[in-house]
Formats: C-alpha cells, sequence, structure tokens
DNA sequence: TTCGGCAGTTACCTACAGGTGCGTACTTCA
DNA sequence: TGAAGTACGCACCTGTAGGTAACTGCCGAA
C-alpha cells in the first residue's frame, strides 16, 4: 500500500496536537464557507446573510466572531448611524486558502466515485 | 486583497454543492484521525482503539462503517474465530492524502500564528 | 407615522454527536 | 475454572451545535 508522506508529520492521536483543534475551529458547517465568501469580496453582516443562504442570524454573528477571535478575519466597525461593519481576511485567512484548495479539488474530482462506492455498499448491504 | 484561485471552483452557498455533505464526512472528529492511523499502517479493531487514545468502541465501529460506506477504506473480514478484521485504506481514500497535506502543513506552520492572535485578541476583549 | 434595513443581542428549544456500560460467542492461556 | 482478548451490537444518557423568535436604536423612504 501507498503510505502517504503526511502520515508522517503529525500525530493526531496526541490530544495535544493542533490539528485536533484546528479541525474543530474549520471543520463545523459554516466557517469554512464564511471564509470562502469573504475572500470572494463580500464584506458586510447582511450581504454575507444573503449569500450564505440558509444561515441564521445567530450562526453568522458566533461564526464571524470565532474567526475573529482565531486570526483568521478582521472586523471594521465603522461607527456610523446606521451603523456599518465590514470582515475582511487578515493575512493569515488569506494564507489558508491555498491550504483548501487540493481538498476542495479532491472533492470536485472524486466525489463521483465516492457516490458509486457508497451506492455499491447499499447495493452489498441491501443483499 | 489578495484573492486565492480557489473562490471561483466551487460555490458552497448551493447546498447541493458537494463540499457541503464531504465536508460533513470528514469534518467530524475521528474520521480524518482514522483515516491518517490506517494509512500509518495500523488495521485492526484493537490496535486502532489503542493508537487514537480517547476513541470508543462506538465512535470506532460507526467511523469505520461511514468511511467504508463512503469508499474510502475497506474492510477485510478474515471469518475466523476469534474474529479478525481488517482495514484498509481503498486507492480512493489513499487518493484524500495528498489533498490533506497542505492542511496539515498550514497548521503547523501557522498555528503559532493563530494562537498569538487568539491572546491578543482575548486581551482587547479584557480592555 | 409606520415600515424596512442596518447589525446585532438575548432567551429558549431541539436534534444529534458522541460517551458509558452491558451482552455475545468463541478461544487461548494461567 | 475463570480471566482476558477478538470484534462487535444495543440501549441509554448528556452536552452542545445550531435554529427560532423577539428585542434594541437609529435612519431614510413611502
Amino acid at each position: 500500500m501507498i503510505v502517504p508522506d503526511w502520515v508522517d508529520k503529525v500525530d493526531p492521536c496526541d490530544a495535544n496536537c493542533p490539528s485536533r483543534e484546528m479541525l474543530d475551529l474549520i471543520g463545523d458547517r459554516w466557517s469554512l464557507l464564511l471564509l470562502l465568501v469573504i475572500a470572494q469580496g463580500v464584506h458586510r453582516n447582511g450581504a454575507l446573510k444573503r449569500r450564505v443562504g440558509g444561515i441564521s442570524q445567530k450562526m453568522l454573528t458566533q461564526t464571524l466572531r470565532a474567526l475573529e477571535a482565531n486570526g483568521l478575519v478582521e472586523r471594521r466597525d465603522f461607527m456610523t448611524v446606521p451603523p456599518h461593519v465590514e470582515y475582511h481576511l487578515t493575512p493569515l485567512g488569506a494564507s489558508l486558502g491555498p491550504a483548501l484548495t487540493p481538498l476542495f479539488e479532491w472533492i470536485e474530482m472524486r466525489f463521483g466515485d465516492v457516490l458509486a462506492a457508497r451506492a455499491e455498499f447499499a447495493g452489498r448491504e441491501a443483499a
């Protein structure tokens, strides 16, 4: 079997391994989505909410706060009335993008295979 | 701001986008960990359980079934008594490894920055 | 003068992820 | 004779992720 190189680079069995914590951070339903649309140039609360259909105001605020707290997005409050707030990627947040590209490409390329495997597995179970 | 290339490749706002579903699959607490240790050459139920400290038998079985159902691992039951079962990566599962490498590398390289940002943010909040 | 948009906050509720503990059927070793 | 390892399945319980609804204060437009 081919063992990829990444197997030696992290020890996920160590509960202190940062990968555990980072996967908790970006592994939820909305974080990566928000990172993506902010990178696409959508910066304001209302616009984000409309663009990411299905997200509640609560989860939007909560997720943005978490991303801000971890230095991935920057919140700019213009202190005007009516309120005007903008969210932008920090350099750190922007650097995460390229790291995710291969994963999204894998999903695009291999999702068909996953669906096929799923169908084949379901068929085997039924038999 | 630099817009990475991946922003145009997927539309995560579309609920039908496979990325939503795949992130559900690998975004949980154990899937990536199990993929990793299986890639490292640990193949049997008991060995996996000992290696991934903290996982319960239930979640181990449940996660392995999910990975099997999606064609990422193969379950080989030797039909012996006492039971002997081995789990191996399928070619599809093995192909996921390289797609994750940049992400893990990003975590390794940038986790310090995240911690620093977190500390700085906590300090700002307290003030 | 009332309504909608701005960017939230708070309280409350539900569903599910995940943990604990027990049972199964068999074998080998002490 | 019984303890431990092998690979589970099932029932029950809890924590929390995430959703809903109602509220704030201010403005401009109809």
